[in-house]
DNA sequence: CTGAAAGCGCTTACAG
DNA sequence: CTGAAAGCGCTTACAG
């Protein structure tokens, strides 16, 4: 089923089924022709082809989303909100690569080749984008600090961390442990930097900020944590704060296997607010970070930027487009700071 | 960048650069002119436009994979199984669609405009595939008795299934509730089914088998939980087996904000072992059923299709090639039931 | 072994 | 408002 078979049923011509089928009607189409290639296309079911499409118009309608770690359930939500306002005009490509790793130059390439109307990257490095080059509109997620000439979408996480510091200092807390996650991002670099900084604020210190990291799993997170404990245990660290909830459910399990009681030995926080974290032993204290409008905030900034033009996004853009505020993380207290 | 760049900076044609970059050189391009296709490739960051290559094949390197319900985070595992055996030779589509709900005919028609090389499709209804067609080749994952016609990948439940029942028998369970998933597919009716049937051989009855079910989502799963509840426990309930992990933890959670104890007053059980259910309050029992596994399973057997043509797959299948072994699902005991 | 050329199915100036 | 035609960048018989 072609253009061209619809055009002959419809008695009109390729062009003229092209032109509706892109809604470039304005003073080019007849009302009625409107409609009869309407007709023909639904009695036909044409539907079309998007790789001769995305030839003639030089891009696709693919749009590539480059996660680092799709095994993060916090990815879900992202996906969920960037499906939901990407609607059906646009494909989501899924570029996933091994657990915090980023992609390599030649994911990049290939990607390349489906000339895809837009990128979202989650924390990307400066290195990553480099590679990327100008090939189409981008938007990156929670790369906060990075490179002003990008359009980015992050979590404004200041007042939380504070809150959580505050939380902690008023459970008696006064040595911290902190578990990073072994991605080289800025957004866990900032979490690390925050809850340092805030900690001082509040009369604690972090002990070792350097010891413990691992990638966003259960089990590597038990494993850092338990590697770390020995010497936190020493330095007398009595909260152990987690750069996401996945480390955090780590920390429990190693806790419970090693017979330390959450919060009464060891009191345990992360970041994310998965679902689960309201059904753990105890249930987490964290620090909520809401996947899907960040999602949704990203798919519409880039599709602003795909539509618009230049002028729409990051990329050059004048003052008159300010950056979308960033999304306010919240502090979520539970049983495991209790 | 285009093929004609690269056969100029190589002095050859483009027919020979696309042979080569499509390993077609066996007996067609000289050993000395593959490397000179090669040399020019890399130094001009040659890629290939996959819009045109599709064109001129009539197949794009896309897969695409429909999956009613990426918030269950199953199929995060899923879909790392997926890419690892698909590797850089194909491009991942995603279609995700509202919890549990099944995707439309349009849906399926805008797919099918990408000309993809196969569908991987996640417990979908005949209806659905009726929709789809003999558009490209596809494999099923998680639809058992399916249509025969289709090549699937599927859990043997049976033995877990049973393994359960006795599990919950010899903790003194005589009635059962069972929490079901929305979703109207196979898999979830053979759980049930298994289940109803597991546990008359161990002497229990399954109370009220159609009263309670919800999407694939925690806070849902908590409020059919609790609708459910008040009849189970008239009718003697003392365990609640459910469809997924995820709607157990929703009775943790119900149960926890109704003052009920687990397993004191009410056993729970779930099907999936994500990582999560190791730290539950309680830690839950469950069947475990390996998503990563299944996505290699089903994408090995796609790229088979694709490559082999008819007779490696499903379709017309002949004898010589039987349906693999379906993946082995296992009881999985844990303090939820204990 | 090599290259000229047709053709894949669109989109978009362009002429009318 | 309408259609003929060029052109997008590949792949693949085909002739040599």
């Amino acid at each position: 089923m072609t253009a061209a078979q619809v055009a002959a049923h419809a008695g009109l011509s390729v062009a003229t089924v092209s032109l509706v089928l892109n809604g470039k009607t304005d003073g080019r189409v007849s009302p009625a022709n409107i409609e009869r290639v309407r007709a023909s296309v639904a009695e036909l079911g044409y539907v079309v082809d998007q790789g001769a499409s995305a030839l003639a118009r030089g891009r696709s309608d693919l749009v590539v989303l480059v996660a680092p770690d799709l095994s993060n359930p916090f990815f879900g939500s992202v996906i969920q909100g960037i499906e939901q306002e990407l609607g059906p005009r646009f494909q989501l490509v899924l570029s996933v690569t091994e657990s915090g790793v980023q992609p390599s130059a030649s994911d990049v390439r290939r990607f390349a080749g489906l000339r895809p109307a837009g990128y979202l990257v989650d924390a990307p490095s400066d290195a990553f984008l480099d590679e990327l080059g100008d090939d189409a509109p981008l938007v990156v997620l929670d790369a906060p600090e990075l490179r002003t000439d990008v359009a980015a979408v992050n979590y404004d996480m200041r007042d939380a961390i504070d809150a959580l510091a505050a939380h902690l200092a008023s459970r008696g807390h006064r040595t911290l442990g902190y578990l990073d996650s072994i991605t080289d991002t800025r957004t866990f670099q900032l979490r690390r930097e925050q809850l340092t900084a805030a900690a001082e604020r509040n009369g604690m210190t972090v002990s070792a900020p350097d010891a413990a990291r691992s990638i966003i799993e259960l089990g590597a997170a038990a494993a850092a944590f338990g590697a770390a404990w020995p010497e936190w245990r020493a330095d007398g660290v009595t909260a152990v704060v987690c750069a996401t909830d996945t480390h955090a459910y780590g920390v429990l399990e190693a806790a419970r296997a090693s017979g330390l009681s959450v919060p009464g030995d060891v009191a345990v926080t992360g970041f994310d607010d998965l679902p689960y974290s309201r059904v753990t032993a105890p249930p987490l204290t964290t620090v909520r970070l809401p996947g899907e409008p960040l999602g949704r905030a990203a798919a519409r900034r880039l599709v602003a930027q795909i539509d618009g033009g230049a002028d729409a996004g990051g990329h050059a853009a004048g003052p008159t487009v300010g950056p979308p505020p960033d999304l306010v993380a919240t502090l979520i207290a539970r049983g495991s700071t209790a």
